[in-house]
RNA sequence: GCGGGAGUAGCCGAGCUAGGUCAAAGGCGCUAGACUCAAGAUCUAGUCCUAUAGGGGUCCGAGGGUUCGAAUCCCUCCUCCCGCACCA
C-alpha cells in the first residue's frame, strides 16, 4: 500500500494539473454570478516564501476557493511587487543583474506557491517592473504633474546613508530607517512630492465609511494624519517683526507668558549669525534631534527679543528651544505655562511667570500648579472674558482677534506630503528632463515609457544612472536641444497604490486599466495583509483612488472594502526572523508532510487575526487526522448516491442526518467572519462522530447511506482547507464532476429533525449521568434501571415554563399559587422545582416535557446503552418503582438506579 | 505621556457585541484503564475542593456596584502586550 504522504503528493500533482486544464481559476466571463474579489498584498519577490507568505496565501485561497463552491465568480490574482532596493543590493552581492535576478526570483517563487496549491488566475500576474506596468506609473505621475499633485521643492528630508536614499515621513519609524533600521539624518535637498496633504481631509473623513476594516488600522491612519482645529495668531516683536504661531486653544491666550521658537526657525537662524552663543545651541539642538530621540529635557536659550502679546499688550520674552518642531505648524509657538505641561516645565526652568487662566468649574483657589492643566474650564486673569467657558471664550476670543486682522481660523495637520523621490536605480524612473533653456520638463506621453537600462553596472556608488550616458543623455522635447534626464527613481509605494487596478485588466495598452473591468471588480471584497502596511500603502492606495476619481476614471471612494490583517507566526512565542535564525521554511514543511497538512495545520492553530505559534508536534497531529479521514474512505464502501429511506431509520441515523444539513451551514457561517480554525474543528468532531456512528450502530443498508453521505459533505467541507486531498477523496467516492462545479454542500431543511437531535442530546446525558455515577460510587453494575418522571411532573414543569416566560423576573409566589391549585398533593415537590426555576430559571427552560417522546425516544436508547455499558437496561415508569431515586428522576433527566 | 488590545482552570485557548442551559467548549500536558511481550500510536474515563448516587462548595486579574441572577453590564485599581511618541 501507498503511504499516505505519497497519496498527497500524487493528488497534489495530479489535481494541480486537472485544476489548471479545467480552468477553473479563471473568472467566469459573462456569467450573472456575484463578483467577489479577493486579494492579498502582492509580495516582494525576494525568492523563498517565508511562513507569513505561507499564512496569508494558506487563508486567502481557503476564502477563494469556498467562495467559489459558493457560487461567486472570483478574482484571486498575484503579481510582484518587484523594484526596490533589496534587489540592487542582492545582484551585486551574487553579480547578476537585478532584472535577472528578479526574474529568477520570480519564477522560484511561483514554484513554491504553485507547491501549495494556490489557486491564482496567472493571467492575470502583473510586475512592477515590467515596462508594460511601469508606464503607468509614469503616466500617473505626469496627470498628477498637470494637476498639480506632483512638484518639486527643496526641503528639509530624511535621508538613510545606509540605503542611500531619501524617505518619505512614513518610511521613518522612531527616527529609524523602516527598512535597515539606521539612524535617518536630516538633508536639504531638491525633491519631488505628491501632494497628499490636498486629500488630507477626505483621508480622515473616509475612514469611518470604511465599516470593515480593523479599528487598529483606522485608529493608526487617523493618528498619522493628526487633524487639528485651531487658530494662526499674529505676534509682533518690539522690534515690529511678526511671528505668527499656530495655536489649538486660543482661550489660554491671556496666559500667554513666553513665545518659543524652532531651532530650524528662520528668525532663529537669522539670530544665530551674529551670536555665537545662539549659533552653538541651534547647532547642538539639530545633532540631538537627529540622535537622541528618547531625551526629554526641555532645553532652550533666550533670545534677547520680546514679543507682544496681541490680547493684553504684555510684554513676553522669546526664546529658541529643542521642543518645538520647525515641521509642524508654523515652527513658532505661544507658550502657556499653566496649561501646557511642555511650557510649564520649560517656565519652570527658566523662571518665566506662570499665569493660570482656566480654572476647573467649582474650584475656589486655582493658584500655585504642580503641573498644568490642560482641560476646559472656566476662564479668570482674562479681562472681559472672565467667567466665561472656556469654549466659549476659544471662539470669541478667536473672532476679536480676526476683526483685527490678527488671526485666522486655521486646521493643521501632522501629514506631510509624499516624497517620492529615491536616489536609487532599480525603480521607475520619474519621467522628467532638464533642460538649460526650458527648465524642467515633464516627458511627453506618447513617449512613455521611459527605459529603465538594464544593461548596466550597478556596482557602483550613489545612483548607477548617473553614469549611464545613454540614459542620461536626451534631447528636451520641448525646444529639441541638449538635456539631461531626471536620474531619481519613485518610491516603489508608487507601484503598490494601484496594482489592484491593474489585474482588472492586465493586458490593456490603451491606460491603465480599462475602466469598464474596474467597474466590474472593484473595489477589492477582501484584502488580506499584515499590519505593517496599515499607514504605508494602504494609505498611498486610498489617497491614489481618490485622485483617479477626481480625474474621472472611476467612480469609487475606496479601494478595499474588507480588510483583514493577519496575525504572525511565532516561534516559541517569538516572532520568526531571520536575524534570530528561528525560521521554519514552509518548503521542507511541505516536503515533509505535504501542502494539504501545511495549510491545514496553519489555518487550524488559531484564527487568521491572531498570531499562531508554529508547533511540530501540531502539524504532526493533523497529518494524522488526515490519514484517518483518508483511511477511513479506503476502508468503507460508498453508496452516497443513494436516496436515504427515513421510514427505515432509527433515531441515530436520522440525527446524524440533521447533523450533516447543519454543519454544512455552521462551517460555512465560520468561514465567511474568518473563524476558520472554529470551523475546522466542527469539521472534525462531526468527522468523529460520523466514525462513532459507522462503529456503533447495527450495520444496514440505510447506516451505510448516510455514512457515505455524511462523509461526503466532509470531504466537500474539506476542499477549500486541504484541495488536493479533499479532490482525490472525492473522486475515490465515485463521483466525476470537480469540487468546484460541485460547490459547497447545500442544507436541506427536511432532513433537519429536531427531535433526532433532543434524542441523542438525551442520550449524551444519560450517558455521562450514569458513567458520572459509576465514577463517584465505584460500582461495576449488573443491571440498570431508568426511570421517566412521573407524569405530572412533565405537566408542571412545561406550567413553569410558560410561567417564567411571561413573567418579568422569576417569582416564586407566582410560580406557587398557580401550581399548588393544579397539583394540591404534589406541593413539597413542587415547592423544591419552583425553587430551581427562580434560581436558575435556564435550567428548566431548556427541558424537554413531551412525556410521550421521553418514554419513547428511551426505548430506542435502550440497545445503545446496553450495548455501551454492557449490561441490562431497563426503562420503567416513575409510577410503577418504589424508591426515592425514583422520585427524584424530572423531565429530560431520568432517574438511575445501578443494582 | 496618548491611544488600542488583553488578563479565564497546570499551559494554550473559546465564551464575553443579545446576563441565566457556565465548573465554564476544544487542544496540550498529566493520571487511570483497555489494547500490547513492551514502548509508541489509538480508544475510554478523570484532571478546583468535596462527596461510596447524578449532590454541595469555591471560581473566570483585584475590589466595589447594578440585577432575582454576572466570566459576561457599570466604576475604581493592578498587570501585560502593541502602536504613536515633545504635533502646541
Amino acid at each position: 500500500m501507498k503511504s499516505f504522504l505519497e497519496t498527497l503528493k500524487n493528488a497534489e500533482e495530479k489535481w494541480r494539473e486537472r485544476w489548471r486544464e479545467s480552468g477553473i481559476f479563471k473568472p467566469d466571463e459573462g456569467s450573472d454570478k456575484p463578483k467577489y474579489y479577493l486579494l492579498e498584498m502582492y509580495p516582494y519577490p525576494s525568492g523563498t516564501l517565508h511562513m507569513g507568505h505561507m499564512r496569508n496565501y494558506s487563508i486567502g485561497d481557503s476564502i477563494a476557493r469556498f467562495k467559489r463552491m459558493k457560487g461567486y465568480d472570483v478574482l484571486y490574482p498575484m503579481g510582484w511587487d518587484s523594484f526596490g532596493l533589496p534587489t540592487e543590493n542582492a545582484a551585486i552581492e551574487n553579480d547578476i543583474s537585478p532584472e535577472k535576478w528578479t526574474e529568477r526570483c520570480i519564477e522560484d517563487m511561483k514554484e513554491q506557491m504553485d507547491s501549495l496549491g494556490l489557486s491564482y488566475d496567472w493571467d492575470r500576474e502583473v510586475a512592477s517592473h515590467w515596462k508594460g506596468y511601469y508606464k503607468w506609473d509614469q503616466w500617473f505621475f505626469l496627470k498628477f504633474l498637470e494637476r498639480d499633485l506632483a512638484y518639486k521643492k527643496e526641503a528639509e528630508v530624511n535621508y538613510c546613508s545606509e540605503c542611500e536614499t531619501v524617505l518619505a515621513n512614513e518610511q521613518v519609524e522612531g527616527g529609524r530607517c523602516w527598512r535597515c533600521d539606521s539612524l535617518v539624518e536630516k538633508k536639504d535637498l531638491d525633491q519631488w512630492f505628491f501632494n497628499i496633504t490636498e486629500y488630507a481631509d477626505e483621508l480622515l473623513e473616509d475612514l469611518e465609511e470604511l465599516e470593515d476594516w480593523p479599528e487598529k488600522v483606522k485608529k493608526m491612519q487617523q493618528d498619522w494624519i493628526g487633524r487639528s482645529e485651531g487658530a494662526e495668531v499674529l505676534f509682533e516683536t518690539t522690534d515690529g517683526e511678526e511671528i505668527p504661531v499656530f495655536t489649538t486653544r486660543p482661550d489660554t491666550l491671556y496666559g500667554c507668558t513666553f513665545m518659543v521658537l524652532a531651532p530650524e526657525h528662520e528668525i532663529s537662524e537669522e539670530l544665530a549669525e551674529g551670536n555665537d552663543e545662539i549659533e552653538e545651541f541651534i547647532e547642538r539642538a539639530k545633532r540631538l534631534k537627529a540622535s537622541v530621540r528618547e531625551q526629554k529635557g526641555k532645553e532652550g536659550i533666550f533670545t534677547g527679543k520680546y514679543g507682544v502679546n496681541p490680547v493684553n499688550g504684555e510684554k513676553i520674552p522669546i526664546y529658541i528651544a529643542d521642543f518645538v518642531l520647525e515641521t509642524y505648524g508654523t515652527g513658532a509657538i505661544m507658550a502657556v505655562p499653566a496649561h501646557d505641561q511642555r511650557d510649564f516645565e520649560f517656565a519652570r526652568e527658566h523662571d518665566i511667570p506662570i499665569v493660570p487662566v482656566i480654572k476647573p468649574e467649582g474650584e475656589e483657589d486655582f493658584e500655585d500648579l504642580d503641573e498644568a492643566y490642560e482641560d476646559e474650564g472656566v476662564l479668570i486673569n482674562s479681562e472681559d472674558y472672565n467667567g466665561m467657558d472656556s469654549e466659549k471664550a476659544w471662539e470669541e476670543i478667536t473672532s476679536a482677534l480676526e476683526e483685527e486682522g490678527k488671526a485666522t481660523r486655521e486646521i493643521n495637520y501632522r501629514l506631510r506630503d509624499w516624497l517620492i523621490s529615491r536616489q536609487r536605480y532599480w525603480g521607475c524612473p520619474i519621467p522628467v528632463v532638464y533642460c538649460d533653456e526650458c527648465g524642467t520638463v515633464p516627458v511627453p506621453e506618447d513617449e512613455l515609457p521611459v527605459e529603465l537600462p538594464t544593461d548596466i553596472d550597478v556596482d557602483v556608488a550613489g545612483n548607477p544612472l548617473k553614469n549611464d550616458e545613454s540614459f542620461l543623455k536626451t534631447e528636451c522635447p520641448e525646444c529639441g536641444g541638449e538635456a539631461e534626464r531626471e536620474t531619481d527613481t519613485m518610491d516603489t509605494f508608487i507601484d503598490s497604490s494601484w496594482y489592484y487596478l491593474r489585474y482588472c485588466s492586465p493586458d490593456f495598452e490603451e491606460a491603465p486599466f480599462d475602466e469598464g473591468d474596474l467597474e466590474k471588480w472593484m473595489p477589492v471584497d477582501q484584502y488580506i495583509g499584515g499590519i505593517e502596511h496599515a499607514i504605508l500603502h494602504l494609505m498611498y492606495s486610498r489617497f491614489f483612488v481618490k485622485v483617479l476619481r477626481d480625474m474621472g476614471m472611476c467612480e469609487m471612494e475606496e479601494p478595499f472594502e474588507r480588510l483583514l490583517t493577519q496575525g504572525m507566526v511565532l516561534l516559541d512565542g517569538e516572532k520568526m526572523s531571520k536575524s534570530k535564525g528561528n525560521v521554519v521554511d514552509p518548503g521542507n514543511m511541505i516536503e515533509k508532510y505535504g501542502a494539504d497538512t501545511s495549510r491545514y495545520f496553519i489555518l487550524s492553530a488559531a484564527d487568521p487575526r491572531r498570531e499562531v505559534e508554529w508547533s511540530d508536534e501540531g502539524i504532526e497531529s493533523k497529518f494524522e487526522f488526515l490519514r484517518k479521514v483518508w483511511q477511513t474512505v479506503e476502508e468503507s464502501d460508498f453508496d452516497g448516491n443513494e436516496d436515504i429511506d427515513l421510514e427505515n431509520c432509527n433515531l441515530r441515523d436520522r440525527y446524524i442526518v440533521s447533523r450533516t444539513q447543519r454543519v454544512a451551514d455552521e462551517v460555512a457561517e465560520d468561514i465567511e467572519n474568518f473563524r476558520i480554525s472554529d470551523g475546522l474543528k466542527k469539521m472534525e468532531h462531526f468527522f468523529d462522530e460520523l466514525l462513532k456512528y459507522r462503529d456503533e450502530s447495527e450495520e444496514t443498508p440505510e447506516r451505510s447511506k448516510i455514512f457515505s453521505k455524511g462523509l461526503e459533505t466532509y470531504v466537500r467541507m474539506l476542499y477549500p482547507f486541504s484541495p488536493h486531498l479533499s479532490e482525490e477523496i472525492w473522486h475515490q467516492l465515485g463521483n466525476d464532476e470537480l469540487i468546484n462545479e460541485v460547490g459547497w454542500p447545500e442544507s436541506e431543511d427536511a432532513l433537519i429533525d429536531e427531535r433526532a437531535e433532543r434524542g441523542e442530546e438525551l442520550y449524551q446525558k444519560l450517558r455521562d449521568d450514569i458513567i458520572h455515577i459509576k465514577n463517584i460510587t465505584e460500582k461495576e453494575p449488573g443491571h440498570i434501571r431508568v426511570i421517566v418522571a412521573e407524569k405530572w411532573k412533565f405537566k408542571a414543569f412545561e406550567l413553569i415554563q410558560e410561567k417564567l416566560n411571561e413573567m418579568e423576573k422569576p417569582d416564586m409566589g407566582a410560580i406557587m399559587g398557580d401550581l399548588g391549585g393544579e397539583f394540591p398533593d404534589k406541593k413539597r415537590e413542587l415547592s423544591e422545582i419552583a425553587q430551581k426555576a427562580v434560581k436558575n430559571p435556564g435550567k428548566i427552560l431548556d427541558r424537554d416535557v413531551d412525556h410521550e417522546f421521553e418514554t419513547t425516544t428511551l426505548d430506542q436508547i435502550k440497545a445503545r446503552l446496553e450495548r455501551e455499558f454492557e449490561t441490562e437496561i431497563e426503562i420503567m415508569k416513575a409510577e410503577d418503582v418504589e424508591d426515592e431515586k425514583a422520585d427524584r428522576a424530572e423531565p429530560g433527566k431520568p432517574g438511575i438506579i445501578l443494582d
